[in-house]
DNA sequence: GACAAAGTGGACCTTGGAAGTCTATATTAT
DNA sequence: ATAATATAGACTTCCAAGGTCCACTTTGTC
């Protein structure tokens, strides 16, 4: 039980573009390095965050990306499924006895959904607004050393 | 954000335990059996079990397990860190600095934090003994069906 | 029109962990 | 003595995570 990096650099990503001005296209390798992300890695998140609609993209010179929608419309539970997979703690409850014959009678399944469920929940009411970040993880390290 | 196989079994193995007359010996093949384990996979399993103090073994002819709590005083939690590791969301939440440099300055740390904390109290109200089992994953699937 | 600066799409690599299987050994009940 | 059992650990297979790189296309700017 544990959450991969792709949602962690999305939301790095997602967070320091909704600190930017409205609409302002800011490219991958500008978020990188403000967000402290490994070269190149982006371009493969950010490919799920354009084909999912959370930002828009902008081909060509002076390219890059931004916000599909005002930050308070984009929730930490929507970036995680968009960038990794549907939230769900056990193969079974998303498959049912397709993945596990003894799906009928299990006794813990139920247990398993009800965390699933807290953890929805509780996802799906936090915003990206929530943590925008204008500078970037770096910069605010810089800022904190100062 | 998944929860591997380990968990699953060491629950269905402690809970089949619980269905049983308290203090009674159970074989590792009979709990494989009854509760869809791969066999020897459970020897594993029970091991940590045992090195964590939620069961006792007995060695040698007509030999086995047997809890060494009653059900009611084993939560799902402690099986969680038992068989699996303790229970991190993130890696940063453990390690702080050390595993990741921004972590002073991160703002999506106490997101990740709360649920972890969520996630951690609803594991450790719910006890073995509140998904027990007697017959076994197999025993009532057959019983079902009839 | 040429050029540079971007995203797009996809190939590729490495590493580690999950899941599963098996065997030799020590221990114990009968 | 024998059979049944846990113990310890080796071993394999498979796959996903994380990361790196490049050929191609698109587009702004001079």
């Amino acid at each position: 039980m544990n959450v991969g990096r792709r949602v962690d650099y999305a939301v790095r990503a997602l967070s320091y573009l909704a600190g930017q001005p409205p609409g302002k296209i800011i490219s991958r390798v500008d978020i990188e390095e403000k967000q402290g992300i490994p070269s190149y890695y982006l371009s493969k998140i950010m490919k799920d965050l354009v084909a999912g609609g959370l930002v828009h993209s902008h081909i060509g010179s002076k390219g890059g990306f931004s916000l599909a929608r005002p930050p308070q419309a984009i929730t930490i539970k929507e970036v995680y499924e968009t960038v990794e997979r549907p939230l769900t703690l056990m193969e079974c409850l998303d498959k049912g006895e397709q993945y596990c014959s003894y799906c009928g009678v299990c006794t813990q399944r139920s247990v398993w959904n009800n965390v699933q469920n807290l953890v929805a929940d509780y996802l799906g009411k936090v915003s990206i607004h929530d943590i925008a970040e204008p500078q970037g993880l770096k910069g605010r390290l810089s800022a904190s050393r100062a």
